[in-house]
DNA sequence: GATGAATGAGCGTTCATTCAT
DNA sequence: GATGAATGAACGCTCATTCAT
């Protein structure tokens, strides 16, 4: 593994223990196996770390989307994709923390755009050929829902993961819930 | 104004305009014009403000919707909230930034649903009356609903105006098309 | 109890525990259950009240050995008197430390002959009536000697006492070989 | 010089001129020439230096005693023991003061014994050898004796030079009577 | 390229001291 | 006399950054 890699796997570990602010260069050297002084060789300063952890994460995220979701309902779809981001969020609940206090607190926010990109490619093709087969509402703008449906999934994940640890049996009752308002908004027969 | 809250204000006007890192706890007392050790009377740290912060702009969006959200129809009200959260997200987007950011940070976020109560509750009383009103669908919940609403709003918000300037008039386009998704997903004869 | 006493057991109490330089003013007010202010209305600083403190504890070691020491041959008396300071020192070990911290500290340390002057004087008075008895050495001058034996005695007791939890057996025979040692040099007829 | 070696140095200059507690790690990384966080790189406080300091006074204090007893008498080598340890007591007197407010306001008090452990063993050397020679009692355990004459010593040495300008005359009448008490007691034709 | 000892500006924090009540 | 909220100077300490090796 090459230098730079090693420093971003020793963030990502690091930040997800201690939190962004509480780590040091010195900590993430340490964990890298590196010298203080080669951490600048790849990177001019601890928040300049932040876009290319959020590339690690969203590309996972984007890969776990693209493993679970097979052919199938729109319903079914929809159901599985909240499945998938839910473990998501549950599984990297640290790390997503980070991501939202890291891009946010430096000029990198503006990256986070084209990070997201490809998830949002992803969705807005899914919901097109829904729409193209009939199955979603002909006059969703697909561009923007795959946008909305992405955040608000996000959003309800982080809910029930990010600022407690919620009661799994609630948790369900609210991933229900998320389902139906899901499915009555895009459903073309509901 | 007793000191706490002198602490707050100046809290919120620095950390909009210089990002909570980059914040020392000398500006904030310069700001609110009290002593160095006063700060620790009323807090143990910087990030200890953040709930109390938190709490104040939770407030803040309770008290617009309670002004704004006159009697009307689903649709129309659903309409107004959207239009209320999506200015006040614009007007503290710098503030809301940090507010995840700090509450994430630290131990507080355990803290913030009971900040956010308020307005869950409050939005949950506005549903449960449209569904006595049969003009939201019976089956929904409105618990849930009401927190998933308020975090696809607010997610959506915040991908228009937190991580870039967004150009108006797509900003426009996509609050139309959040509009339609919701009135989908919850009008009782959509 | 007047205010000033309760600020000396207050510091006796707390500088035991924490040690002189951790202790603070505001540890020993609220200690002693009375006002910030109310300190400087008796002494003028932390260090001023060491000589207080000292001449507190020794008036408890004198006191002890006044009241432990009964008429008896002068190896007996030199056995209880080595008892006594020995299980003075043990009980008192960290004030024991913290008058010779506190005192060498601070232009007090004038005081200290001055606050020892009554058991350097109940010793050689005890020394002079062996002496007159016969049964301590002629050619020794008991002023001096009172304070070599009080110095030496106490040495003795901070080597097993002060520096590390000796063993008691070892402490047993390290006293037996103080008291051979002191009776050898007076005694008379050794 | 390693930088080590210079903050002891450093530290022994500042500590004998304004007290330990005066001092600031200012001060000392400022006599030493070295940078504020250097300091840390090598010791974890400003306590932290007792036990190396004290390291550097007793090797002084070993040494001295190794250069001036010569081969003699029991009695010219304890005349000659007190006059080195007075003599080394007066030199050092600020030194010897922090030591014991040092080494005795931290944990480090438990390092002490090892520290004087070199003096202990080469004053039973010396004792062993006279009762070897028949000049020491015999029945005088070596390894107590050493350390009972070193604390008798060095509180005599302490009465006359730690606590207040003794005049010399009466210094001398004082060591006088110490060395008489110190023969009586171990000489074996006493 | 890689290192890590050295740096020192700058931070959080403490706490003796004051003074209006 | 007694108080304790408020103070702010001053300290310990951190840690991003550098640079000689």
């Amino acid at each position: 593994m090459d230098k730079r890699k090693k420093i971003i796997s020793a963030a990502i570990a690091i930040f997800s223990k201690k939190g962004i602010e509480k780590t040091t260069i010195s900590d993430i050297v340490d964990q890298a196996g590196i010298g203080q002084g080669t951490f600048y060789l790849y990177f001019s300063s601890k928040m300049a770390l932040m876009p290319a952890i959020a590339e690690v994460l969203v590309e996972k995220m984007h890969g776990d989307l693209v493993k679970q979701i097979k052919p199938a309902t729109l319903a079914e779809q929809m159901d599985e994709i909240i499945k998938v981001m839910f473990a998501f969020t549950k599984t990297y609940k640290d790390l997503n923390k980070l991501m939202y206090s890291g891009l946010t607190q430096t000029e990198h926010i503006k990256d986070w755009e084209t990070i997201y990109a490809p998830v949002y490619q992803w969705m807005e093709e899914l919901l097109a050929s829904h729409q193209q087969a009939g199955s979603l509402r002909e006059d969703l703008n697909v561009r923007y829902i795959a946008k909305i449906l992405i955040g608000m999934i996000e959003a309800a994940a982080e809910q029930n993961y990010l600022f407690y640890d919620q009661d799994p049996a609630l948790i369900a009752e609210y991933r229900n819930e998320l389902k139906k308002f899901v499915n009555y908004a895009m459903a073309a027969n509901s």
